[in-house]
DNA sequence: CGACTACTTGACAAGGATCAAAGTTGGTGG
DNA sequence: CCACCAACTTTGATCCTTGTCAAGTAGTCG
């Protein structure tokens, strides 16, 4: 039963910045991410999963967790009729397919030619049965995995589709920040359509939304793919309720 | 970080029944739960919540784990604008307050007076430093917990307020069936608003879909509180997207 | 260069939100 | 036991946002 992207380490050391646990704002914590244990994971092992192909899909049997090494993915879950809601996105560092149930609870698509090192989930829990600090960093895995679960319920519980957009930008903003990226400039890796299945609205409302936020100065559109965040302060204001379009 | 009431348990026994891990159905699963390790549950330490009382807030340190020993809770965060997200209801049995964070990430706020029985979390950990079988029950809780967390957005993303309202129904039907209970009655230990805040919609919205839904037959409204779902199927293949209101 | 795909923009309609009011329910005190 | 009150729920009318359908534009790959 898992999806998400989160570090699988010994959590001794967690905590230490100046971040508290629990952050005032209801998007300061998400996707926060301590270094993993590297030693516990293995160099071989490695997949190329080519653009669009899937790691694997909802249903397949959990044979493995993996860390994203190079490139992007999607995960996603199906309703009946097709529609299709995005769970998460998995980036660079990330681990996907943490959880304990026998099979993946989600669809992990590739949204470019992405690269992935695999570890046995008996190998990793083996080792977590002997070494305590694995099966906390686990938990903790999990437990983060939660958090971000809830903030995303918070972006979709009746919220416009401005406030949805901005809560997704800040998301990425902040995820480039844990990687020592840049925290103005955002790379869209995933497609419209990927967007609006995230946010649960169209790619009609998605590509109206960016327009409106452009046209108020919010963001810069540099490339489709490149967005440049000025006033991030107004967008964080919009993602979180405090501010109206 | 976490809210969910989930069993803490061995995970030895799990998933004998016949109920396949990854079920077809997106809401087969939902609050599955097996049977406590009831010795690692403490007999002491009760507390009781007067209703409308908060038995934990947003932020406030995580001391404890609690299981509902009687009654019924209201898991929650705010926006900065006042808006509410439901993020889940806790019920008898449940066990709320797991996670790795250092403070709360919901509110815990009582239905009715509520029962609670308290496990300080040092202790939880501790057991589960020495006892595999307890880390594993915590991890494994956690992956529900997020199993849950995503039915739920799939619930959120874009879908009508009837397929989030009989979602809700068929949800409160599976834990009822879960604890033993009738699964075509369920009984609604929480007001309108607190349905309205977990699917994502107004009261008024709620009331109308319940009163259209009775309208076509799928329920009847034996009380405001007390709904019988006749035509379950037509229930659950409404929250399931297959069938249009 | 042309065909394909993805994105943007526009016009219209549908579904919910909002505002307003009437109807229920449950609790309190006479 | 009943009447009253406050809180909650239901219903109604209207407005607004977003979804839908459709067309046009841009970017990509052969």
């Amino acid at each position: 039963m898992l999806t998400r992207h989160q570090s699988v380490d010994s959590g001794a050391a967690r905590n230490q910045s100046s971040t508290p646990d629990h952050a005032t704002t209801a998007l300061a914590r998400t996707h926060a991410r301590a270094p993993l244990v590297e030693q516990e994971w293995p160099t071989s092992n490695w997949r190329l999963i080519a653009d669009k192909a899937h790691l694997y899909s909802e249903g397949d049997p959990r044979t493995h967790v993996y860390k994203v090494m190079h490139g992007a993915l999607c995960l996603y879950r199906l309703l009946e009729d097709g529609r299709r809601q995005v769970i998460d996105f998995a980036f660079e560092g990330d681990v996907i397919g943490l959880g304990s149930g026998r099979q993946e609870s989600c669809s992990a698509q590739a949204l470019t030619a992405t690269q992935v090192s695999g570890l046995p989930m008996a190998t990793l829990m083996a080792a977590a049965k002997t070494n305590t600090r694995i099966a906390e960093g686990l938990y903790e895995a999990l437990s983060r995995e939660i958090v971000v679960a809830q903030e995303h319920l918070m972006c979709l519980g009746h919220r416009g589709a401005a406030e949805r957009v901005a809560t997704f930008l800040v998301i990425l903003s902040r995820r480039n920040e844990a990687r020592g990226l840049a925290c103005d400039v955002v790379t869209l890796q995933m497609s419209r359509s990927d967007i609006a299945d995230f946010l649960g609205i169209t790619i009609e409302t998605v590509s109206r939304t960016l327009t409106k936020l452009r046209g108020q100065g919010l963001i810069e559109i540099e490339q489709i793919t490149t967005l440049r965040l000025t006033r991030m302060s107004k967008l964080v204001a919009l993602a979180e309720g405090r501010v109206r379009v």
